[in-house]
DNA sequence: TGCTAAACGGAGACAGTCTCCGTATTGTTC
DNA sequence: GAACAATACGGAGACTGTCTCCGTTTAGCA
């Protein structure tokens, strides 16, 4: 990658970073371009769809997804607060920006999306929860970490929608969690 | 309301009806009037905003709700089986059109919304449902018909933007029921 | 039949997506 | 350090969708 070519990418990414957290996933990428001091023409070339730009931002949000997942896992509980410990960090780290609930729990499914590899690192950290869950036998196992995902991601995507805080998002969890332990 | 407007608004419902089901809720509302032989001012001029023509073409939805509400309760089993009826039908009766889920679960708990009288329609037959569980003290009292909405909202959701069939809704189905049932 | 309030409709302003292609920059080769 | 590919740039503009304004038409009443 030439020079010139790399440091737009790297200012596109940037720009992009801030204005997806003050405006959600669908802000006019025109003007993320103009804010860039790039043409709309440079933009569409490194990330020639919207999802291609959203994976660039996530690079380093994966990194956090990680942490999060270790950081729950090391926390001591009973099987139902571990598990509603990781619903909850779910819901934030997927609640970052605006859109980003259905953007990630859609994407989780599909094969063909850009931001695919950035799900899997976040569905690695489901399983890694749920695995713990199973070595106990506290939780079914007819149920996969996808599935898991999206009844999660389900509950993000309306919260996110309807501008729900954390509070009503709680009782919700809850239930989900209550149907899948044993 | 004069008659040649009153003949407009019909047809303009009518093709609405038709462009939605073919297209999802976010079909071009200028193509729907061109399509109805109006002018896209007519068109804006009775619906300001694209839900309430939704509302409008949502009119005949309602009363398919309450009878497949009723055909739900009728139906005898045992209170997984009910509940599990129930959310079937409900998933289906909200992802009649493309982006119908998410549209419909987001206008349940807001307000403003001009489509929220038939949400109202939805939730108060969910509650006929919740409402025979609870006197046979079957289902956790802690939850609300609307809480419930959401939840399967949220799993429609998904599946509508994941494009998952039934099948693959049915065992998230089965955690949220089971996380409800006490 | 004439009048007025109501309704029409389409031109066009505005915003967003995305492409094409002439121009400019990079980095390599001699 | 000059010349030359190869690479990248950027902005004009085509296209699509939303929504409004206002001159024209029509319905329904007196």
């Amino acid at each position: 990658m030439r020079a010139d070519a790399k440091r737009n990418y790297d200012r596109i990414v940037e720009v992009a970073r801030t204005v997806f957290r003050e405006q959600g996933y669908d802000a006019s990428l025109d003007l993320i371009a103009k804010q860039a001091g790039v043409g709309p023409g440079t933009l569409y070339r490194h990330f020639p769809k919207r999802d291609d730009l959203i994976d660039a931002v996530m690079q380093s949000w994966v990194d956090g997804v990680n942490e999060t997942a270790e950081k729950v896992l090391a926390h001591q509980g009973s099987p139902r607060d571990l598990l509603l410990a990781w619903f909850e960090e779910y819901v934030r780290l997927i609640s970052v920006h605006k859109g980003g609930p259905a953007k990630i729990t859609c994407a989780m499914g599909d094969d063909g999306s850009p931001i695919r590899t950035k799900c899997e690192v976040l569905r690695a950290a489901g399983d890694r929860v749920l695995d713990r869950l199973r070595a106990e036998d506290a939780v079914r196992d007819d149920v996969t970490a996808l599935q898991v995902a999206r009844l999660v991601g389900g509950v993000a995507t309306v919260a996110d929608q309807s501008e729900l805080d954390l509070a009503a998002v709680r009782p919700m969890l809850e239930v989900v969690a209550d149907g899948l332990l044993k």
